[in-house]
DNA sequence: GTCTATAGTAGGATAGAC
DNA sequence: GTCTATCCTACTATAGAC
């Protein structure tokens, strides 16, 4: 593994370990076995090297979220293969919590990470649930959009409240939430 | 207002626009027009001062939250005063935000604000939901405990959601989602 | 109680050798 | 490309005067 794949690997888990403002570059490196030199012959700084961790992060999590997404399942196993892809809740959502920070939120180019990752999948979900009232599994008057927000949101939130009670059955509970609401659209498709 | 009040004011707002890591008590007694000796003397240090802001949030949240849940009208109406509770998405939730925070996670006196706030929330949730359950309002096979993680991981999730786009609308339509659930778990009262 | 002065440590970046 | 040495600033806390 070449240096700057270490420093890119490590400042990825340091982002999500400790989010932008905790993290160090000393941290990053000590995590990396590289030098500063390393740091600043590939990246131009702190900043640079974030952007770097965090496109890798969101690829890597767009790949393993579209593992589930697709395939020739139906639109409600493939909704439910998503909500029970692993997690770790205590940890939180790699993209999820550098939107709340401060930092990343600031810089155009780390907001933009989350932004474009959070923009695909919610434009993958609401093609899913689109097929889904398409093919009748649905109720016809399923709004795409507005389920596909909730399921976010459900998980991102799932989060929230598990590291806020260190448990991570907050985050299942709030999930099993969405499996329920995803059920319900699902048991009356005639009805409207 | 004393020095005391105006550090714990100033250092609240800091938490909730930088984080715990991103504020620095500098930060914290220019807001306060307090020198370091008065920071130094009605609080241990950083920790401390952050733990009494925290307090302080959650106090007046919990006061304001309350004012939606309580009163004579339906659960269905108090639930929807909760969700239409005026919050600004751009800056996230004062608790949850901190809860995704490492220095509060690792910190067990300032998570343990967190996870009272949110305990307390979901348990007045599920207390309205059960209320509603009873009178009628929601179909019987309603779980009131399901149903209250939702919300509030709705609300959470919008949160994350509308600062990863930064755009308000992200949230509104996490929200929206939640009201469609309740609504359709009121629509259907005798359908189980 | 509140202030300013001071101090030690860590953050973030640069310089220059190899 | 990578390393170590160095630099300046900010962070967090303490000391001691008023």
């Amino acid at each position: 593994m070449s240096k700057k794949e270490a420093l890119t690997r490590a400042a990825g888990e340091l982002l999500w370990e400790r989010g932008y403002a905790g993290t160090s570059p000393a941290m990053i490196l000590q995590r990396a076995g590289a030098g500063q030199g390393s740091m600043y012959h590939h990246f131009s700084g702190k900043a640079d090297l974030a952007a770097a961790a965090m496109a890798r992060l969101s690829e890597q999590m767009r790949a393993r979220t579209e593992e589930a997404l697709a395939g020739d399942g139906s639109a409600v196993a493939r909704l439910n293969s998503f909500l029970d892809l692993e997690r770790d809740p205590l940890a939180g959502c790699r993209m999820g919590r550098l939107a709340q920070d401060h930092e990343v939120v600031a810089d155009d180019v780390l907001r933009a990470t989350t932004a474009d990752f959070f923009g695909w999948l919610g434009r993958r979900l609401t093609e899913v649930l689109t097929e889904g009232v398409r093919a009748g599994e649905f109720r016809p008057g399923t709004d795409p959009d507005l389920m596909a927000s909730l399921l976010m949101a459900t998980v991102q939130g799932g989060y929230v409240l598990a590291r806020a009670h260190q448990d991570p059955a907050a985050f299942r509970r709030a999930v099993d939430g969405a499996r329920r609401v995803v059920a319900d659209l699902a048991a009356s498709p005639g009805q409207g």
